[in-house]
RNA sequence: UUGGACGUAGA
């Protein structure tokens, strides 16, 4: 059973779903016991794969054999459930797992959790915070992240720098995608002053940072027209080795320019987008579009149109 | 180390 583990494994991490499969299916055949590991490993790799029904599939065929699914199983359905966005059946799900005296753990809550935030469901988060205090769970750091930023998306920012606030005085360094998280529900919050003071305590705490946390304080600064602030930002990434600006930091600062009409920095920008050696995308193309239509000047926009077309970037 | 959960952009 190890061995059919281990080659399936390999497999999901290839997103060979077929080939996984057909694995899956020899063991039956063989008459090799498959455990919690197997299934697991199975669903896991149907969801990576997109196979949503097939990962319900096998966890009923599971369930049909009389094997008692373990937490790392229970966690692995109810995420598929949870991603189809099939509420009703996670918490029904849930509820007859837990009759069955079921424990759930850490991992399970960031899934409800995640949920939850895709919805925008405050109660919800609450009930998982309830759930979790109840049963005597201290959230670990990916539990606080995911609340949090389910919290930031249930519209709650003050609910969210709570959570944050409970993490950093339950000993947890947070991650760069606490941070990232936090300054995005920030921005969506306008709150540019809290934004900007967490980024301050980021550097003085020497906390991790990396570029798609620049890229997050770049679009907020797009969002609420903060020039200064992101030039500043864009030019710290030139200079730093790891944060490098990509096409999304590019796309950020053309927004800044075009929504501050500012065409000349936009276009200068854009030549040195093009030179920047980073794979271009759509969205700065775009913004730059729209910007010399605003403009009125349609030469440049066909211009621009031609460019992306050379370089091979398809029109969405 | 046989298996599960988290962060960035345009219209």
């Amino acid at each position: 059973t190890i061995f059919y583990n281990v080659m399936m494994k390999s497999l999901r991490n290839g997103k060979q779903w077929e080939v996984l499969e057909e694995l899956a299916m020899e063991m039956i055949e063989k008459g090799i016991q498959l455990d919690n590991v197997s299934y697991s490993t199975i669903i896991t790799c149907a969801k990576r794969c997109n196979f949503f029904d097939k990962a319900i599939e096998w966890f009923e065929r599971m369930y049909k054999t009389g094997l008692m699914p373990d937490e790392v199983t229970y966690s692995a359905i109810l995420d598929v459930y949870a991603k189809l966005g099939k509420t009703e059946e996670v918490l029904s799900l849930y509820d007859r797992a837990r009759a069955d005296g079921w424990e759930p753990d850490a991992v399970t809550f960031s899934v409800l959790g995640k949920m939850y935030g895709e919805i925008g469901d405050y109660d919800g988060i609450q009930y998982v915070l309830q759930e979790m205090r109840g049963i005597g769970i201290k959230p670990n750091l990916i539990v606080y992240n995911t609340l949090l930023e389910a919290m930031g998306k249930a519209g709650k920012p003050g609910l969210a720098r709570s959570l944050f606030d409970e993490m950093i005085r339950s000993g947890l360094q947070p991650n760069v995608i606490t941070l990232t998280a936090l300054i995005k529900i920030y921005g969506k919050a306008r709150w540019a002053r809290d934004a900007f003071e967490l980024w301050e305590e980021i550097k003085s705490n020497n906390w991790p940072v990396d570029f798609i946390l620049y890229n997050t304080l770049l679009s907020m600064c797009a969002d609420l027209g903060r020039e200064e602030e992101a030039e500043k930002l864009f030019d710290d990434m030139k200079k730093s080795e790891l944060c490098k600006p990509d096409s999304w930091s590019y796309t950020a600062m053309l927004n800044i320019y075009c929504n501050g009409g500012e065409v000349e920095k936009a276009h200068e920008l854009f030549r040195e987008m093009l030179g920047s050696g980073n794979k271009l995308n759509v969205m700065s193309f775009t913004c730059l579009i729209q910007c010399y239509g605003r403009a009125k000047r349609f030469d440049d926009v066909v211009e621009v149109f031609n460019i992306m077309v050379e370089r091979g970037v398809r029109p969405d």
